[in-house]
RNA sequence: GCGGUAUUGGUGAAGUGAUUAACACGCCAGAUUGUGGCUCUGGUAUGCGUGGGUUUGAUUCCCACAUAUCGCCCCA
């Protein structure tokens, strides 16, 4: 038997349902705050993201789904979006208006060991905002996303906020904290002792060894901070509090892509079925990315958010999800086509219904009702058919009603 | 990419080196067909992830592979 490839899902049922209900959730939340969806291809040339993600990154090294196209093309599947926006932003010129608001929903690759919570195929939902540096926007981006868990009832989640400086600040403290590390280097676990060349920021989040005392007292970037990136740290953090926006500053907090810059951001839960991947959302300002793509030098900041990650979570809160319910059934036990015209005249006036087509009893179709739970059933024989009228039953209260065929619609208005 | 655990029907699962692979839910048909969600009856895996091997005989033991899951790595 064929199976889906690794690490990818079939959602149907309860799961199509919730991940189709996030995603106009999503689009509904983004209008408040006025951002603009944007579609991205959902495969790039492979250049494209090693410029844009950073040719060190373990994504770009390990993680990538490659491939040549007949036309000899090196072509890769997107392991995020922030990259695939930009290349547009610039390609279209977008830049001629200062500000533009983006947001984005849909699946990304990434060829790794699959977890629950971690996929080959994964569904991100995200932000990116282009063309401001202001310390307010950096606290919209946060609080779009703080808020829209809030909405969806996820609890428990704590906003991790560290700053990682501007460029001439990073290549500093990158120095001061390498030579810091390296007199410790004996101490260091395995993996460290490899990352300590390649990425020393990353020791600062190890499991093993930022436990230990000389490593939670290694220099913090916010001492090597230039004035203008300090100074912006600190507005950001006035901005976060002015909006109740709860957060905790993490010195440790490092992002795994290379275009950071200034403000990074977590947001993490505990809930447990989650386990090791409680990672919810993630993201950052990348000032220097655009021209790292070769565009005009336009600030940006963003973020990216696990879908499925959000689905287990809600899956577990069970009350948050409006039901969808259907409001008629029409049961029908004539052989005309009036029960039928009903039922499109009743989907033509917005009424959802359903009725059923398999030639089943009349028990069968009581189970139907039982199952979709619908607010009304249509019950049509052949002596509703021959009066012209339909037999309305309230689904809740049980009560029954003979209408006219012509006063169904302005019935149902009256009462749903 | 590395290490551990698991894999029985549509679902939840019991079980054994050898008679028809329990039980429950679901689904299908009927009892009963203009008012149900109750009850009753019958049906529902020629098969125990896939492919090999050991054996008189394997779903049960062994190996490989696939997938899931947990940890590492990394990350949403």
């Amino acid at each position: 038997m064929l199976q889906k490839p690794k690490g990818t899902m079939d959602l149907y049922g309860e799961d199509g349902y919730i991940y189709n209900y996030l995603y106009n959730y999503v689009s509904n939340f983004m209008e408040l705050y006025n951002y603009e969806f944007i579609k991205v291809p959902t495969f790039e040339v492979t250049e494209l993201f090693y410029r844009g993600i950073g040719e060190g990154t373990d994504i770009v090294n390990k993680e990538t789904y490659d491939f040549v196209d007949k036309g000899d093309r090196k072509m890769t599947l997107r392991p995020e979006f922030t990259a695939g926006v930009i290349r547009s932003y610039i390609e279209n010129k977008l830049y001629i208006s200062q500000v533009r608001k983006f947001y984005y929903f849909g699946s990304a690759f990434r060829y790794e060991r699959p977890q629950n919570g971690r996929l080959r195929e994964f569904t991100q939902f995200g932000v990116e905002v282009l063309g401001v540096r202001n310390a307010f926007m950096d606290a919209e981006v946060i609080s779009v996303a703080f808020r829209l868990l809030s909405k969806l009832g996820v609890t428990n989640m704590c906003v991790k906020l560290n700053t990682l400086g501007d460029k001439d600040s990073r290549i500093k403290y990158r120095e001061v904290l390498y030579n810091y590390l390296v007199k410790d280097k004996e101490n260091l676990c395995d993996t460290c002792k490899e990352r300590l060349d390649k990425n020393p920021l990353r020791i600062l989040d190890c499991k093993f060894d930022s436990e230990r005392d000389y490593i939670k007292n290694a220099p913090k970037t916010i001492d090597y901070l230039n004035e203008d990136s300090r100074v912006y740290y600190e507005e950001v953090k006035m901005a976060l509090e002015s909006l109740d926006i709860p957060y905790v500053e993490d010195s440790g907090l490092v992002r795994g892509l290379d275009y950071y810059s200034d403000t990074v951001f977590e947001i993490v839960s505990d809930f447990e079925e989650l386990g090791k991947a409680n990672t919810l959302c993630a993201g950052g300002r990348y000032d220097g990315l655009t021209e790292l793509l070769d565009g005009p030098h336009t600030p940006g900041i963003g973020f990216g958010m696990g879908i499925e990650r959000i689905m287990i979570m809600l899956k577990e809160l069970e009350a948050f999800i409006p039901k969808n319910r259907l409001d008629v059934f029409i049961m029908n036990m004539s052989d005309s086509s009036y029960a039928y015209q009903v039922l499109d005249d009743l989907r033509s006036s917005g009424y959802s219904c359903e009725i059923d087509y398999t030639g089943k009893n009349m028990k069968g179709m009581w189970k139907l009702v039982d199952k979709y739970e619908p607010s009304y059933v249509i019950i049509i024989g052949e002596d509703e058919v021959n009066g012209n009228y339909v037999t309305v039953k309230d689904n809740v209260t049980k009560e029954e009603y003979k209408v006219n065929a012509s006063e169904l619609i302005e019935y149902l208005d009256m009462n749903i």
